[in-house]
DNA sequence: CGCTTCTTTCAGAAATTTGTGAAGTTGCAG
DNA sequence: CTGCAACTTCACAAATTTCTGAAAGAAGCG
């Protein structure tokens, strides 16, 4: 229910040309990468996402290891070290980023969560609930009988049937995975 | 995975003196219903929502039948008719209300759609589709035997996993509303 | 037909969001 | 303890979004 106006970011910053050569490990990075991160910070975007969020975050799952470190980022994106800082802030607080020091380093890298999707549908759940909880004093308040209020638990009823129901869709779902990891890499186990 | 930064209108307009005296039939909507919607659009505002689409759909859900005028809804939010002509349209676009015509008049009624719930989540449905095309793309695109082409694998599995989840729990929603509504209301059929 | 009523469109003002440069903070290293 | 490297914070500038007033567009009614 809350996708914005559809189009919005096309032509952005998506520019080939590597003025003047930048660091070797971006070379790679250019070349396929930056199409696929900036579309898919598109997609999200247009469903509401934050952009520089957005971006971060594809960034991050499109890189080798699944972190980075904010000067990477920065470059990747070519946007300020601050821009990325706010973003990240964001993307942790939503649980969908965490931040872990390399030992002997002042680095710190932001890493995407490996079961970032729990954590979003978990987060989800937590909105629901809100929802829930506003939904169930207004048609109190409102009136249990009139037809504005069924009509708001009506709309309550389906939310909390929708929070059970996502919750029982990741146990499906780490089934789903397990018995398919376990299928096709049998071998090592 | 796309709720904004949490608090954002807290006290807006939701004033309580009653200027001067308006319709007879706001009297009681300033009483309660008003303290719903604003709290309520806030919740949605807050997951992602367009602010002024989500005072709508509040005011909609918790008016007497469902459905109000144009006219109506600029009196109740205290807007502008064209604020509510804006967003009236964005949320015709994502099949949240329907206009329809007053036979013998000039009004046009904005209606929430019986099933908003199963509306939204067939658009959620088009958006994850999406979203898993562009990852399919990118999977190829940066190479399905690199780590990041595996994360990005996993991540589209799973949201086609969700997607067809998503449809299923449609369907038990509408088995659960049905067994519960033969139960609480035996009468009649 | 033209008047009246209700809604939409459009240009622009206001408010909000987003991103930057610069200064500040933290922590390793010599 | 001084220096430096990496990240964060802050004030401000730019871009975008959001809402309004005014004018134009429909549609019933006399």
């Amino acid at each position: 229910m809350e996708q914005q106006e559809a189009e919005r970011q096309d032509e952005r910053n998506v520019e080939p040309p590597a003025e003047e050569q930048r660091s070797d490990e971006l070379r790679q990075y250019d070349e396929v990468a930056s199409a696929f991160v900036e579309r898919f910070a598109a997609d999200m975007t247009e469903a509401g996402m934050q952009r520089m969020a957005a971006r971060i975050f594809a960034c991050l799952l499109s890189s080798e290891d699944g972190s980075l470190s904010s000067a990477q980022l920065a470059e990747r994106l070519r946007v300020s070290p601050a821009a990325v800082s706010g973003a990240v802030r964001y993307l942790s607080q939503v649980h969908m980023v965490s931040r872990e020091r390399e030992p002997g380093s002042r680095r710190e890298l932001y890493r995407v969560h490996e079961n970032v999707w729990h954590e979003a549908l978990v987060d989800r759940d937590r909105i629901l609930g809100r929802w829930a909880k506003t939904l169930r004093t207004g048609e109190a308040s409102i009136g249990p009988d009139t037809p504005a209020g069924r009509r708001i638990r009506e709309t309550c009823d389906f939310l909390e049937f929708m929070q059970q129901e996502l919750s029982q869709m990741l146990e499906r779902w780490r089934a789903h995975r397990a018995s398919r990891d376990a299928h096709e890499a049998p071998r090592d186990g």
